[in-house]
DNA sequence: GTTGTTTTCGCGCTAGCA
DNA sequence: TGCTAGCGCGAAAACAAC
């Protein structure tokens, strides 16, 4: 289908016109496309819109030509969507003195004739109505659109949601992680004074590779004075300071200090629960050591 | 519009069956009708679809018969909606099997041609599309409905960051009424032994009631052994617990010991820089003092 | 190209109705 | 006698065959 370049009358109508300056009429009505045809000059047949498969032997697809029932219609569509409520003798005129203004061939009869049929298209298709003579645009017979809407929206909403759980997975196996290889080290190096916490850490002549966690690293200025008392019980201690800080948490030191990642996939799942396992998707593993990852 | 009761044949046609045996059809025809229009038996004449004002003191809207643009076309549409992808032949050849089923007057020839008429006016609406011969639905001509859901989208992405701010914001105003209060407080009790930091704290006999910001809270289990370690030039701080500990940064504290409130707006304005007051919205502000909100 | 078919459809006569 | 629209002729595209 798809109309065709406008036929030629049978009977001696009123033709002239056309076959004497055919560019002229060719360059003013180009504008009378949709934009989406509008990329080449008209002259007889063009090559029309292909969705897909546009691989055919078959010449091609000439584009709507300036009458006809595509051409009406799409006018008719236009001017009822850009008035909201109207009727037949403002659709039938404003559509006769669009056309004749640049194709003065066309018999207003016909237009009329063929805005009968295009509203009677539209009304079945129940892209408009009309009441006793008010034509209204009703649009998308949306069977689909709207609800996919929301679909859509509840689809975004709980994806979100799985982002949301996926990270905090992520930094849960970065911290087992990371405790997993602060313990391995841990072991490697027998605590010089078991039982106790307080070995001769702060002594910078002590070998223990040992790291007792959890803790917490704070940073702050040279000179900056603090202050630090305890409730008795041991349960609250109170560090005052007189210039910023910055509380480092123990994962991210030990990641600076390379316990953030694990030598194989096998000895991540060894660490993590196995009920857990099918929630470890690629994105949330740990990189690996020795794998230089670039993109 | 809104055709009327099948026109008789203006020439001798074969129009015996409709005279001879009206309500036979009549009933017949019935279910073939949309559903809105299926309330009564359907005679000569009936009450159209009224969408709005049905009060009009003219007689009535007869419904669509079962020939012409509006009958075919509704056949079509469903022909094609139920198809997904058709051609001009499945749809004609379906239509007239289904037509001259019930109405063997009607002309193949006649359907055929209407279906030319439908398909163009459905192409130009936009809510088919042919492509060489295979016709599909596309449903809703959505110039807008499309476009409104990126803009919707956009709009809710937009919104999220704003409300990002808002938050951002929200916590800046908090910390900076939280170090106006104590930088009020402290004022108003003047420092026993200025210049130093490490003041009388620790004794419990000590009335000083200055607190030096910044400052944080640790809480942990009693009996959790500590270790505490720095470097020499004081820029860092380390601190090993055996057991979970909370760290409890000040603008809580101070919130929790009745530092997080103003006694005004006027207050909370002379603090924030002029520059930023017109980013602080109702739901920006923190509570006032004496202001018991109850919803 | 040319010619023969088939597909599409421009166009308008004219029938019912108010 | 004007509005609405059923209906189909026959010509123009498109396609197939030569």
């Amino acid at each position: 289908m798809g109309g065709r370049p406008a036929r030629k009358k049978k009977k001696g109508d009123a033709c002239q016109t056309e076959n004497k300056t055919p560019n002229t009429h060719g360059s003013q009505l180009d504008e009378y496309f949709e934009p989406e045809h509008k990329t080449e000059p008209i002259k007889l047949a063009k090559i029309g819109q292909q969705t897909t498969d546009p691989v055919f032997t078959t010449k091609k697809d000439p584009v709507d030509s300036l009458k006809g029932m595509r051409f009406f219609s799409s006018r008719i569509c236009r001017e009822i969507q850009s008035k909201e409520v109207t009727t037949y003798n403002e659709i039938s005129d404003g559509i006769t003195k669009e056309i004749q203004h640049i194709f003065p061939t066309v018999s207003e009869k016909n237009i009329r004739r063929r805005v009968y049929d295009a509203l009677n298209v539209l009304i079945a298709a129940k892209i408009i109505s009309k009441t006793k003579k008010e034509i209204r645009w009703i649009g998308l017979p949306n069977y689909s659109t709207a609800n996919e809407d929301i679909y859509e929206k509840e689809r975004r909403t709980i994806e979100n949601r799985i982002q949301e759980k996926k990270k905090q997975i992520k930094d849960l196996v970065r911290r087992l992680v990371c405790f997993h290889n602060l313990t391995k080290k841990n072991r490697a190096h027998p605590d010089t004074t078991p039982g106790t916490l307080g070995h001769a850490v702060s002594d910078n002549t002590d070998t223990s590779q040992r790291i007792t966690a959890p803790f917490v690293l704070i940073k702050t200025q040279k000179n900056t004075r603090i202050h630090c008392e305890m409730l008795e019980n041991r349960t609250q201690y109170y560090f005052e300071f007189d210039r910023p800080f910055e509380i480092i948490e123990d994962v991210s030191v030990m990641e600076k200090i390379g316990h953030g990642t694990v030598d194989s996939s096998e000895e991540l799942m060894e660490i993590i629960p196995k009920g857990a396992w099918k929630y470890i998707t690629r994105d949330i593993k740990p990189k690996r050591k020795n794998t230089s990852q670039k993109g």
